[in-house]
DNA sequence: CAAGTTGTTCATTTTATTTTGAACGAAGCC
DNA sequence: GGCTTCGTTCAAAATAAAATGAACAACTTG
């Protein structure tokens, strides 16, 4: 059963699949409506320094009302077969997206993980935690290099490296508040 | 009277300005302190998303102890003058930055705000606002579009939208809570 | 086990971003 | 008014990032 490569999104209910018209009509609609919440979501790769298939991959397996396997993503979206492989490795590294099993079909298939929480804290420990504890890290050689300075010079740097720690601790209480407030 | 080019962030004290040896190693060792700095503000603009010279040009103001006009930026870090000033252009408009008068000099000289809080909220007004904004009007469009949608795909449709929408309230209610807690 | 799928990897190409540097306008200065 | 300095702008060059696609390994299946 080969799915027609202009509606792969909607799979469960295809009672507009007779002929012309007014069902085309319709199907543009639909249509337009997932090219708008891929472009936004395209948009928030943007925003995070993500790639745009990045975006266009979560988009439009974010509004799918089923697990997609690789070649839909593949065809339906116009990308590579590696960049969609990069990119679905990279959201799941974060769980913004996750395989499901489909029985009687060999392919993995791809769910986006819909929840704010769930996604957001993905990005947050992946991404974010990562160079927060590389700063501190970096915070404690240059407290070492200031050490060997001499008079008027060390007092300064002090303060510097002072008020960049307090940024880093800051930074680093925001992260599980941040958690916490996109839990509930 | 010329600036030595090896030296231009600290121009208060200049103590130990004798002859090689020991004044040496610690200028050097300030020379690090400043690279270590500069490196880490180079970091955290690839962080933001922000171009390198960004960070450099923050990073270097950041552990200046002085305002620094725009020449001394441009030979201290190897960039050119296009550079030094659409990236000076870019951290004033969100505030990271601003001129200060210096009597007797006709070139503007640059200061870092090192506030954390007036940094983060110059950046969150900047680049983070007009983007969720942008977004409200999007999913505005969107729900538009569905309404010309029909039968089974309409209510999946309408609830990711729903479910995006309640995601961008929460987005919004965040961005005024971080500039109070960074606040005090 | 041969043939066909599925998914990954990575050198190459394409595209997008950043930086340069020369040209220019606007002051200041003598 | 000429000369110099300061700062901006923008086309072109350099660089960095992302996407392609062919080669490949791992499975399935008949």
């Amino acid at each position: 059963m080969a799915r027609a490569v202009t509606q792969p999104v909607t799979n469960g209910t295809q009672t507009a699949e007779k002929a012309g018209g007014v069902e085309t009509i319709i199907r543009s609609a639909h249509d337009r409506v997932v090219r708008e919440i891929v472009d936004l979501f395209v948009r928030l790769a943007e925003v995070a320094g993500l790639p745009r298939s990045i975006g266009e991959l979560y988009g439009y397996l974010y509004v799918a009302d089923a697990p997609l396997p690789m070649d839909v993503l593949t065809s339906e979206l116009g990308l590579s077969k590696g960049a969609v492989s990069q990119g679905l490795r990279l959201l799941r590294s974060f769980g913004a997206v996750r395989t499901v099993y489909v029985p009687g079909d060999r392919r993995d298939h791809f769910v986006a993980e819909r929840e704010l929480k769930k996604l957001a804290a993905g990005y947050l420990n992946e991404k974010v935690l990562p160079h927060i504890r590389r700063g501190d890290e970096r915070l404690k050689e240059i407290r070492a290099l200031i050490a060997q300075t001499n008079g008027g010079d060390r007092k300064i740097l002090q303060e510097r490296l002072q008020r960049l720690i307090r940024w880093h601790q800051r930074a680093a209480k925001l992260i599980p508040l941040l958690l916490r407030l996109l839990q509930q």
